[in-house]
RNA sequence: GGAGAGGUGGCAGAGUGGUCGAAUGCACUGGUCUUGAAAACCAGCGGUCCUUUAUCGGUCCCGUGGGUUCGAAUCCCACCCUCUCCGCCA
């Protein structure tokens, strides 16, 4: 959520800033809006400042033995005029909140202009795409020609956009996310966290996937709840409704969860293999800092995921999101893109942003500044670091060899009990 | 799933219809004292929104949402959560 004074005060600088998601802000209804509620609040406060100072008359009249009916009557009166004014404002309020939680977050000055994600500006490459000297296989046969996985047994067991993965694969698979919560927290120094996979509709508004994203969410209707995304809702709502210490930030949590996605819209998209899954797991990582260091953070975190695709050699590049391809919620986005030898391209892997205060705001999640001794908003970051199903995925395709077996990075091995290949059981 | 108890400020804990946003203690902040610290003493100390350049002022908040009343932390209803006991269970 932006911050409504802005809203209010410079309205068509917001308006201005929105532009570069291509999105036009109506900012003349909103205006109208505003003036009426600030006129009726006003009335409806000075009402019920009446009220109670009247009702305390009576209170004193009474507890003197006198009569109050006099007063009685005179505050009758203001009540229903209280009334009509405090519905008349829950609407307007309703209103203007409708509008203001579905507007998304202003974009950094240093996002590109763009439109799709043809115009992310690519900010730095690493390592070189390998040559091979065979026709490379895509991950899924790879998968499927060492007889690990299995598409079809999940198709069965469940629907399309599921995957069963078997033995070595479903070993590296395991290793991935142990080297990768290794990492995080022995070097990066996150805490490490589990929590529940799923969460409540309030934490869902926290983090900005209600109410304008319910469709891309699992719910369950008979409990209220929802199946998590990503870890980002559960872990960033750890603060929600909380004032952190000073000294206890920042904060800084590594979480492996998996994460469900209804993909809704996404039909014919990724249909092939395990790119796109209703389910798959993930390494997050989440920061809780103060306001000042959060465009820091953003590279500090960005870096962080990076290491891992470097410790395991696995060649990428990081973009910067353009405004139209930007997230709801975000101020600013690095994509971080693999390379997919069996796709023959970069592919995302990883996403970092920093929500700056739109994610606090709605959570109500902030700091005591000990400068000036009020409550502040945080600002809230997080990335993949990485998403693991993708990961397997690009160990299989850039470790490939030419009979279909794939040795294992040397990352890797100690979590593998110094395996170096997986291959075709006979 | 059954039975009971309970949800009040950072924590503990009082408050059962009026001057209660809320006693008291602890914690915290500032000051006095001290070479320094501790102790003692004094003072301050929740959040929200509106208005305002700012102050001043006002609204709302005692788990959440409704209701009763001139007036609700206090009474009524529903829901959520926590704890104890029983049952079931990884």
């Amino acid at each position: 959520m932006l911050d409504p004074q802005l809203l209010r005060n410079e309205l068509e600088k917001v308006a201005a800033a929105l532009s570069k998601r291509n999105m036009t802000l109506d900012t003349s209804s909103i205006q109208v809006l505003e003036e009426k509620r600030k006129a009726i609040q006003m009335k409806t406060e000075e009402l019920q400042s009446l009220r109670n100072s009247k009702s305390k008359e009576i209170g004193a009249l009474k507890s003197k033995g006198e009569d109050a009916q006099a007063v009685m009557d005179e505050v009758a009166s203001i009540k229903a005029k209280l009334d009509e004014s405090v519905s008349e404002l829950d609407e307007i309020q309703i209103e203007l909140n409708d509008i203001l939680s579905g507007i998304p977050n202003i974009p950094h000055d240093s996002v590109p202009n763009g439109n799709t994600e043809d115009d992310n500006e690519e900010v730095r490459q690493w390592g070189e795409p390998k040559k091979f000297e065979f026709e490379v296989k895509d991950h899924v046969d790879l998968g499927e020609g060492l007889g690990l996985i299995d598409f079809e047994t999940a198709t069965k067991i469940t629907g399309s956009r599921f995957v069963v993965m078997q033995g070595d694969i479903a070993r590296l698979h395991r290793a991935l996310i142990q080297f990768m919560l290794n990492t995080h927290s022995t070097e990066h120094g996150y805490q490490e966290i589990n929590v529940p996979y799923l969460v409540n509709a309030d934490s869902c508004k926290g983090t900005g996937q209600l109410p304008k994203f319910e469709e891309d969410l699992f719910h369950i209707k008979e409990h209220g709840l929802y199946l998590i995304p990503t870890a980002e809702v559960p872990v960033t709502n750890i603060v929600r409704d909380e004032i952190v210490n000073n000294d206890d930030l920042p904060k800084k949590f590594i979480c492996h969860s998996p994460c469900f996605r209804s993909e809704a819209g996404s039909y014919g998209k990724d249909t092939r293999g395990m790119i796109r899954q209703h389910q798959f797991e993930k390494v997050e990582m989440v920061q809780l800092v103060k306001p000042e260091t959060s465009y820091d953070v953003l590279e500090e975190l960005t870096g962080h995921a990076e290491n891992i695709l470097k410790k395991l050699e696995l060649p990428y590049r990081v973009v910067t999101l353009c405004g139209g391809d930007l997230g709801f919620s975000a101020s600013k986005t690095y994509d971080i893109e693999v390379w997919l030898p069996g796709q023959n391209k970069y592919r995302e892997i990883s996403s970092c942003s920093n929500f700056e205060d739109f994610q606090a705001r709605r959570m109500k999640a902030r700091w005591r500044n000990p400068e000036t001794n009020k409550p502040e908003l945080l600002h809230t970051l997080n990335g993949s670091g990485l998403a693991v199903g993708r990961t397997l995925v690009a160990v299989m395709e850039n470790y490939q060899n030419e009979d279909g077996s794939i040795t294992i990075p040397e990352a890797l091995r100690p979590y593998m009990n110094n395996q170096t290949t997986i291959e075709k059981q006979v």
